[in-house]
DNA sequence: GCTAAAATGACAATAGTTATCAATTTGGAA
DNA sequence: TTCCAAATTGATAACTATTGTCATTTTAGC
């Protein structure tokens, strides 16, 4: 990866922001310090930076939403190879609501947790 | 909320599919039962019956991406009022890897939790 | 300085979803 | 049963976030 005024200042402006923006917020920030940066520009660097682990992306499912008639309390793996959308028990993260609202003090009204791997099917088949 | 041939249907075949269908998915299916439903439709429907919590919508965060320079394993908390994110420690779900590992037998490779609810501040505002 | 590889950014295109709105359906009351 | 208001439908247009295209510019090693 080459170095690039435009990726610095990219960089440079998200390390200094403590609020998580999105890209459309970074554009905004990048213009107030008249450091304009192409939308194009700007969202090659995030992915690049992203998938280099120098930043973080933050968006628990990919595309599109998926939807679930189980409505018990439950998480969700996602199959990098296959794309299929496994259900988890919520018991594999039993105290975790207590524990954030004792961290936090912020009132919790729900929350969710995504996984991302390769399933048993996807394991066995790529062994073989 | 006044019943229809076609939430019926939706219900139905999201009922019988245990895969968790995006929106298109399920319009697919339902083009197969020969019960075509509006595109407009299938997402009103979708979206009524999520928040009446019939069913529910795994969708992480809400629109866009949201960047983090801070690559150190954490978690975040979106309040629903003010729509800050925050982090939160990774201390707060100490072995759901390893429990959900134990428990499926996947490979995990990343996970993301993402809880909603009220931040402090905008509870104070609410307060007062 | 020269050159190949990398990066930029204006523009067009795509995907997923929501808004608009006239026509239809539903369910309760007369 | 008939009437009516509220709810629902669905075709279409619009919108938002993001990615592809591609000619131009920048970077970095020789």
């Amino acid at each position: 990866m080459n170095y690039s005024k435009q990726r610095e200042k990219i960089l440079d402006v998200l390390t200094n922001n403590p609020i998580h923006p999105t890209a459309d917020e970074l554009l905004e920030f990048l213009k107030c310090e008249n450091s304009n940066v192409g939308l194009t520009t700007l969202y090659r660097n995030l992915n690049q930076m992203a998938s280099a682990g120098m930043i973080k992306k933050i968006d628990g499912l990919e595309a599109s939403a998926h939807f679930d008639h189980n409505t018990f309390e439950h998480y969700h793996f996602i199959c990098k190879e296959c794309g299929k959308v496994f259900d988890i028990p919520s018991s594999v993260a039993p105290s975790v609501v207590k524990n954030t609202r004792e961290a936090t003090g912020f009132d919790i009204i729900s929350h969710d947790i995504v996984f991302h791997g390769i399933c048993s099917e996807c394991k066995k088949r790529k062994e073989s």
